[in-house]
DNA sequence: ATGGTCGAATATCGA
């Protein structure tokens, strides 16, 4: 089972190198954020002919967004309201592979504004709540599920997530308080961080380059925002892992590229259904 | 220290 997250900035404009994604990584499950679209305006048919019959949505007008994209069965999950405020940051499903369950969570942590200061930078405050909520939301769960959280967490934790440590101390989504958030939230339940599981700490790895860089791949100030966390009943099921980096380079890319996760499951995956042609 | 570029919606805001 592959599952891929990836901060799409609009799923409109890039559902053709959405279809790239798919062609290249042959995907079961794809989070999907920034969709930026209503729920109704989301493509739905498009994604089903591209091989994903089960698709979950939860949009906005030009802001946030989020979907759930699966090739096996899959039912909605209600998610709290992340303070308060109906925004479209999470969606989650609980997905059926051949008799056994696997719960996803699809997140998009707020940015965090520019000052990282939370008295004078509300959109600061923000997403130090969110995180709160985010230990809130993993405490409610039981270490012995069977859990997968994946999404634009908006931190890069290590300093091997970013392209100077030093330089990047006061950088919203590297501060000292951000990061020791997500490390709070990650332990609440002893989740596991698949991408360094799998790949280690030492290399330096991102998934975003902004979009102002001259030239983003010669330059590489990258950071790791995007995330694949396991629970600890799922993590020792974990393959493989891998970030896409080759999606920056392509024609009209989001900022972001895709990053996945492979888990072995017990039951055979339905040959019929992996492939769009079937 | 500053400005650089995107997307959505159409002037700016959010990233």
């Amino acid at each position: 089972m592959r599952f891929v997250t990836w901060n799409i900035n609009s799923l409109r404009l890039r559902l053709a190198l959405l279809l790239q994604v798919i062609d290249k990584l042959n995907p079961d499950v794809v989070c999907l954020q920034e969709i930026k679209c209503p729920t109704e305006a989301a493509p739905v048919e498009a994604l089903v002919a591209g091989g994903f019959p089960h698709v979950l949505v939860e949009g906005m007008k030009g802001y946030n967004g989020v979907a759930i994209l699966s090739r096996y069965p899959m039912t909605r999950i209600a998610g709290p309201n992340w303070c308060g405020r109906d925004d479209a940051r999470h969606i989650c499903a609980r997905i059926s592979v051949g008799g056994s369950d696997i719960t996803v969570d699809n997140l998009y942590v707020p940015a965090g504004g520019d000052v990282p200061d939370p008295q004078a930078n509300e959109k600061f405050a923000h997403k130090l709540q969110f995180l709160d909520e985010g230990v809130r939301y993993l405490s409610a769960t039981s270490s012995s599920e069977r859990r997968l959280l994946a999404g634009d967490l908006n931190i890069a934790p290590l300093e091997t997530d970013v392209w100077s440590h030093r330089q990047l101390l006061d950088v919203v989504s590297h501060t000292p308080v951000e990061v020791a958030a997500l490390a709070r939230w990650q332990a609440t339940r002893g989740w596991v961080d698949t991408t360094r599981q799998v790949l280690g700490s030492t290399d330096k790895l991102y998934s975003w380059w902004s979009y102002r860089a001259k030239d983003w791949d010669t330059s590489d100030r990258g950071r790791r925002l995007d995330h694949v966390w396991a629970s600890p009943a799922l993590a020792p099921a974990v393959t493989g892992a891998g970030i896409l980096r080759e999606a920056r380079g392509w024609t009209g890319p989001s900022d972001h590229v895709p990053v996945w996760t492979d888990i072995a499951f017990d039951a055979p995956a339905p040959k019929a259904s992996r492939r769009r042609t079937a």
